[in-house]
DNA sequence: CATCTGATG
DNA sequence: CATCAGATG
């Protein structure tokens, strides 16, 4: 089929693009509202990979929207995703955990001594996040430092040797936005300025679900989804005040300018089959080590969750 | 084995009865504590059935845990029990309807033209009664008439020509037996009291899930439930009181005297499949017509709850 | 170990 | 249309 012809990388050309199913994990970018944007095939898009002379890191980063459903889907173990991609640190959001069933799951991680969890303890069952890792880090810091925004199991920095790293789950604005102002007037800039006070001492990465489609190519729907909690403009406008214009740089979008990836596709009306998606996940890295980025990426292939993880491989 | 020799009827000597895996509907009394109780299998326990030529009428209960699960688990639906059954009139105990799911079932009833449904407005989704019928009734009443008692869906009064049909959902003492004083010094007493008024007009069948083993012989481990909802020496008066000696008489434990048949089977532990069970469900009928009771039965081979469903061949 | 709701995404 | 919790049985 053309669309199929289409598959590697090229400008849409009015055909009625959709999921290739002879690789169903090949994502096409949509004909419309979107027309013209460059089709982005995960597989091929990526470069090739670095030699083992290259010092560089491996870093994975998921919302795996609860991981004890997860875990029991069988679809996906933890030691399966590391098999297949050998990462050396797995950054989680929305484990949905409670701090009892940390334990258990933090023994079954073969390979992976260190990993740093955190759970809501303000409503139980929800967000949470954690950092897997091969690596041991320096140091190990939860939350912003700010109690009232650290009850929710939002935030795990780690230091490494050449740069901090963050895994964070930004608060959805939810429905009829009722928490919108809550996260730009006070999440948002506290995660900034706080990556802006380590940035001083190291590098930074920020890695998840930051709940933000920055842009129209980020998102299936633009037109439709203007005042849908992660596309109003309040929300696109604090992603670029809090982070961007701060020198955190985007490296999926500069690494594929003018390339659709998306991230998140919702559970209902089968929005993951049409790739109705939207780019809600993101590796954030202060400018100096921006062109350390060796491949920023997606593995919409992976499912087992409304999100599929991302990747990151860094130089060192 | 010793456990299929002993399937018809007959005292157990000591071998370990248990489900039979050739015909897994049959339910055998166990070995202990009631040792010496006569085995019932249901299929063979079973009279005749009665000739067109004699007038009577095949009622039928069950406790479906949530009708709409039911429904979606398709492993059986109300058509395929009336295929089976033929019975006349269907009545149904914790439906776990809400008021605005009524509609769309009453329709997928064919033959059934007339039902009747209550449903909680108090606790949405929790309880629920119902009479489904071939059979046209002169006049339905929901609840006792009490208003503090008739918030839960719980009663269904439909009146026949020879007898008024109540279906009921006892209240459940529930954990710490924090209802068992509304249960036993309320709600039984009430349900009694009402089904004497009736029974001064025309004779009264009284089905559903009456929350209560009688006897010993009606639960499994009768030592190790003395203070569990449903056993307690509470409960087990207030039956008495309340329905047997106010006249109406246990139709199940009639036909068969010092036979084992339950009716329900927690979820938990696999208690279906080892048989270790309660009989909670019950047909109560006036004095006067419990002469005509031509078949008490019980259905353990149905599933899809953990009640199953029982019957009545009532002659007329 | 099931059902349900209601919150959340 | 998923996850979770908590109530209920």
């Amino acid at each position: 089929s053309s669309a199929t012809a289409s598959a590697h990388v090229g400008v849409s050309e009015g055909v009625d693009l959709s999921v290739n199913q002879d690789e169903p994990w090949t994502i096409f970018a949509h004909k419309k509202p979107n027309d013209g944007w460059i089709v982005y095939n995960p597989k091929t898009m990526r470069p090739p990979p670095l030699s083992k002379d290259t010092k560089h890191v491996k870093l994975l980063s998921w919302n795996v929207n609860g991981l004890r459903a997860l875990l029991k889907s069988k679809k996906l173990c933890i030691q399966q995703l590391a098999d297949r991609e050998d990462f050396d640190v797995l950054c989680l959001q929305e484990t949905k955990l409670q701090e009892k069933d940390v334990e258990e799951i933090k023994e079954s991680l073969h390979g992976y001594e260190n990993s740093f969890w955190t759970c809501s303890v303000s409503k139980l069952g929800y967000s949470g996040a954690a950092i897997i890792s091969r690596i041991k880090p320096l140091s190990i810091r939860y939350g912003l430092g700010i109690p009232d925004h650290d009850t929710e199991g939002r935030l795990v920095t780690v230091e490494f040797d050449d740069f901090y790293l963050l895994c964070g789950y930004v608060p959805n604005s939810g429905d009829g936005l009722r928490r919108l102002t809550y996260r730009i007037t006070e999440w948002d800039p506290s995660l900034g300025n706080h990556m802006k006070e380590l940035e001083k001492l190291k590098p930074v990465v920020l890695t998840g679900d930051l709940n933000c489609a920055h842009e129209e190519i980020d998102i299936y729907n633009p037109a439709g989804n203007k005042r849908s909690a992660g596309f109003t403009e309040e929300e696109r406008e604090s992603f670029e005040t809090n982070f961007l214009n701060k020198g955190f740089v985007d490296t999926f979008r500069k690494q594929h300018p003018g390339v659709v990836g998306y991230t998140y596709w919702g559970y209902r009306h089968g929005a993951r089959k049409t790739n109705k998606g939207w780019r809600l996940d993101y590796f954030l890295v202060s400018e100096c080590i921006a062109d350390n980025v060796h491949d920023s990426y997606i593995l919409p292939d992976v499912d087992g969750s409304d999100h599929s993880p991302i990747g990151l491989v860094l130089k060192l």
